[in-house]
DNA sequence: ACCGCCTATGCAAACGCTTTCAGAAGGAGG
DNA sequence: CCTCCTTCTGAAAGCGTTTGCATAGGCGGT
């Protein structure tokens, strides 16, 4: 028995003005006789007046809200970039809105596609979905940013972690450490992430470096399955997609009885070890998660304004030496 | 320069029928001829044509978005919860709309109003804002349902762990461990949970048990700052808000040179270690945070339907005996 | 062959807001 | 005192869908 809720015409009939004054008033849009005004203020607190904002919305053109794409909520890698890109929307005057696709690339197109029908814009976190689906999604003209994710040829905005980068480090620490030959935890197999790590990765090879990409993903269980096959390639060195990973590959690696850094050294990346696991000191790559919402949510906000940047950004990496690497056994 | 989208007048034109139509066909809200159908869908694909979610709002009164608040997506217990009501509203032919708070409970309520702009229904979880906000956003008469809070005399749907047969188990426990004295690390003062582990935790007296309320918080840095304080009590054992708490403890007690679970016994609460705090043996409670999700949403769901269960709902609790807990010395 | 009925379609009126445009009222300047 | 501006207000036209109502056919029954 909800009572149809007041209309912005109920308000204009109880202040008596027209329903055109009460919009102004409530917008600021236009100069109102401030006892008018009053009157009005007065009207909708009685009411309790709220705009409907699918009426707003149809009328303005636009929703007032901007629509975030992630993999997976449960990876502590996103909430971190979500609280950025929160934080800098908001700032803009607008709200954010979160869908998850839980890690299921098929389903992202769809969930993107909804997204832009009650969005002013959309970002893309780390999506997986093939390139042919960032690609029509884009000939939507719908205003969107990519995260974590380059698609050559293709005019949107995007920032990312500069991966390829990150895997160079890493390559080069374990060469300077005496490692020869390291095997690679590989992650979903659709993440533009993963397969920039495996192209620097295979670059590495230019260097001495004797390389395996081992199919994985980017749960720790994942990493706990797959490290016997890493291991069975002979390496000495495990780098793994990433730190959730590299704990699961850890705990398999403790219970075998490898030690780790003295048989093994491990890598991980994303640095969520220090705040989501717990006591695990392994050494890693870091990149600040709050530059990347917070450069994300501005590369939207200023493409809603007409200010399009193509240029794709990249953010730095830095490597975190900690307990998990050691020099090669000779 | 993105061109205006397709409406459906385009569509209709483009089939040669009238908008009426190229919606039934849509919606399959009644029979169309199935040449002209065929028509209609050829022109709605060559036009690229996506209904205007805001229009369609509009017209329908209904948004087909359900709201969902929380107060902190970087606490790992959220997430669970959010891909339950996910999962569940999805199947109902919704989405999920999922917005954050940030901890900060005077945001809470102005949220919880714009979801209500913009949803149909609304999804509070461990709300930490003030009763009587409570209390007025459900004054709104919107479709709203409680999540881990309970608030007394309000007629609206709700769900929650049983909090205070939580710290029943726990208090019991220690007891029978033989422990006289315990400290409690309390949450957010403005979070019903937090409240109703305290009213059992003081309860608890009655069994002879020597209680002591330490303020603390959520997160693990203040489990860290706050521990001193919870040993300067004399307690032989402290009961945490939750385990990324305990956690911070933990890590303070090992600083300190205190044994646990010698010197000192822990307990958590909400089972985040195993999966979150990798390796950290936390004697806790756990509750099923999926059942949370899909109780809610199906609350929600029968609530739009117009079932209105206002009966609250209790999930039960597990005690997870793990490694941080001993016989007290004497 | 006519009548009624049912089905499939179009017309037009909402839905609640913003915004353009025109007009009223009032003040200042000639 | 008239005219011209300025400032504020109201009327009305959208925004893109859905949906109740009216209608145009087609069909079967008599």
């Amino acid at each position: 028995m909800r009572g149809r809720r007041a209309t912005i015409n109920d308000v204009g009939q109880a202040a008596g003005v027209s329903p055109a004054t009460v919009s102004r008033v409530l917008n600021g849009s236009a100069p109102v006789d401030p006892a008018l005004a009053e009157r009005v203020l007065e009207a909708v607190r009685a009411l309790g007046y709220r705009p409907n904002a699918a009426a707003q919305g149809l009328a303005r053109g636009e929703w007032g809200t901007l629509g975030v794409l992630v993999p997976d909520l449960g990876n502590p890698y996103f909430p971190d970039v979500l609280k950025a890109i929160s934080a800098a929307v908001q700032a803009s005057g607008r709200r954010v809105m979160v869908m998850e696709s839980d890690e299921r690339p098929e389903r992202e197109r769809e969930l993107a596609e909804d997204l832009m029908r009650c969005c002013d814009g959309v970002l893309l976190c780390s999506p997986r979905m093939d390139r042919s689906d960032v690609v029509d999604l884009a000939a939507r003209r719908h205003p969107m940013v990519l995260v974590n994710r380059i698609v050559q040829g293709l005019d949107v905005p995007a920032v990312s972690v500069d991966f390829f980068g990150a895997m160079t480090l890493v390559c080069g620490h374990l060469t300077k450490l005496g490692h020869r030959r390291v095997a690679y935890l590989s992650g979903p197999p659709s993440a533009w992430a993963n397969t920039e790590r495996i192209r620097a990765f295979e670059a590495a090879r230019a260097f001495g470096l004797d390389t395996a990409i081992i199919p994985c993903g980017a749960t720790s269980q994942l990493g706990y399955d797959a490290l016997p096959k890493a291991l069975g390639t002979g390496a000495t060195a495990v780098v793994t997609y990433n730190d959730l990973v590299a704990y699961g590959a850890f705990t398999r690696l403790q219970e075998m009885g490898v030690e780790v850094p003295g048989e093994v050294s491990l890598i991980g990346f994303d640095d969520l070890a220090r705040e989501h696991l717990a006591g695990f000191q392994v050494t890693t790559v870091s990149v600040s998660r709050r530059s990347l919402g917070t450069v994300a949510a501005q590369l939207l906000v200023d493409l809603l304004a007409g200010r399009h940047d193509s240029e794709p950004r990249f953010l730095p990496v830095e490597l975190q030496i900690r307990e998990t690497c050691a020099q090669a056994r000779v």
